[in-house]
DNA sequence: TCTGGGGTCCTAGGACCC
DNA sequence: TCTGGGGTCCTAGGACCC
């Protein structure tokens, strides 16, 4: 039987800024967009302060500021962010080869092999985590990923906990199908009308209803989740790129084309500039572009030869724009390169 | 009082080729 | 001239993750 561990690190975002100005410990402290909620941009952290006022990751900034006035806002630095990941996955593989990224701030880890108790070695990193890196993390444990995971999201903030799959009728059964990964508000929506609304209601659902819905393959693989079944192994395969992008969402929505066209010209300068310093080019372009109302399109184009050069992205990226009816002003101007190759 | 920015993966239809 | 099936590429869209 494996022995997985998740950890989490807590409000990592604002944790790392707290290294650096220890005055704000105890204030809430909300990290996301450029910093200031004058401009358009949302929570990606907040301190648990905040989350007292109501503060959750997503929220525009705009609204944090009228919920919760004295709130301190800070940009996203990811010159300051990135560096302490990578500390803390080196953490990480220090303990065993086996970790597997899952975004900045989190990762699964295998200790089977380590024939330790998993809460010793959870106990263990949390501790280093501390001393070494002086964040706070959650730790769940379990015998598969989709357990230690839903374990560690019970822990926060700065807990321990094992989930066993004797556990789950107990403890993860009461949860919302929205606790496992993979389920999302969508398809929570499809199963509501099921009578779907519990992780149990899910596991004991008609296997036959549950396809018509959401087609047989999707269906299989809720219901082993919702039993707690999962053997996807850790994959620590180190990351590859498969696409850059930029998106751009406008302080004040634009109708103006030429406006438009500058700023992708200057996005397609940037994509082509990261794609270089990378060793990258781009097989594909895409544009994004999201209406005033909403509606959000996409197009994309192949090139005729791979390339990171400006003047070649722009040219894909104005033709894929130019194929987008524009029926309301802009909101946002995204572009993606993919099928990267090396240069 | 609306929902950022960076990614990944899956599905499905049509074109095209053998 | 018509027919069939399989495989791959391209595009669009949807959903999810942090």
């Amino acid at each position: 039987v494996r022995a997985i561990l998740h950890v989490d690190l807590d409000a990592f975002f604002v944790a790392v800024e707290l290294l650096r100005r220890p005055e704000l410990r105890g204030k809430p402290v909300v990290v996301g967009g450029r910093g200031d909620p004058r401009t358009r941009g949302v929570v990606s952290s907040a301190s648990y302060e905040a989350r007292g006022f109501g503060v959750k990751a997503g929220m525009p900034l705009r609204r944090v500021a009228r919920m919760c006035p004295e709130a301190v806002f800070l940009p996203v630095d990811f010159s300051a962010i990135r560096p302490m990941s990578e500390r803390f996955h080196a953490l990480l593989r220090s303990v065993s080869p086996l970790v597997e990224s899952w975004g900045l701030d989190e990762a699964f880890v295998e200790v089977t092999a380590l024939e330790r108790p998993a809460a010793e070695v959870a106990a263990e990193i949390q501790r280093r985590v501390r001393d070494e890196l002086g964040l706070a993390c959650s730790v769940g444990w379990s015998t598969n990923k989709l357990l230690a995971k839903i374990a560690s999201d019970l822990a926060k903030p700065g807990g321990i906990r094992g989930v066993t799959m004797d556990d789950v009728p107990a403890v993860v059964w009461p949860l919302k199908p929205t606790a496992l990964v993979g389920i999302g508000p969508k398809t929570a929506q499809r199963l509501a009308p099921l009578g779907i609304t519990t992780v149990g209601d899910l596991a004991r659902a008609d296997p036959t209803a549950l396809e018509g819905a959401l087609g047989a393959r999707w269906a299989a693989w809720l219901q082993r989740s919702a039993r707690g079944l999962d053997e996807s192994p850790i994959n620590n395969e180190p990351w590859e790129r498969r696409s850059l992008s930029l998106e751009h969402t406008f302080d004040v929505d634009v109708g103006d084309a030429d406006a438009l066209r500058a700023k992708l010209r200057e996005m397609a300068g940037e994509v082509a500039a990261h794609l270089r310093e990378e060793g990258f080019l781009a097989q594909t372009v895409a544009v994004k572009v999201r209406l005033s109302n909403f509606d959000t399109y996409q197009r994309q184009k192949k090139l005729a030869a791979p390339s990171a050069d400006a003047d070649v992205l722009f040219a894909a990226a104005l033709a894929c724009f130019e194929r987008v009816e524009l029926s309301r002003k802009v909101r946002l101007l995204g572009l993606r390169a993919s099928g990267l190759v090396a240069s």
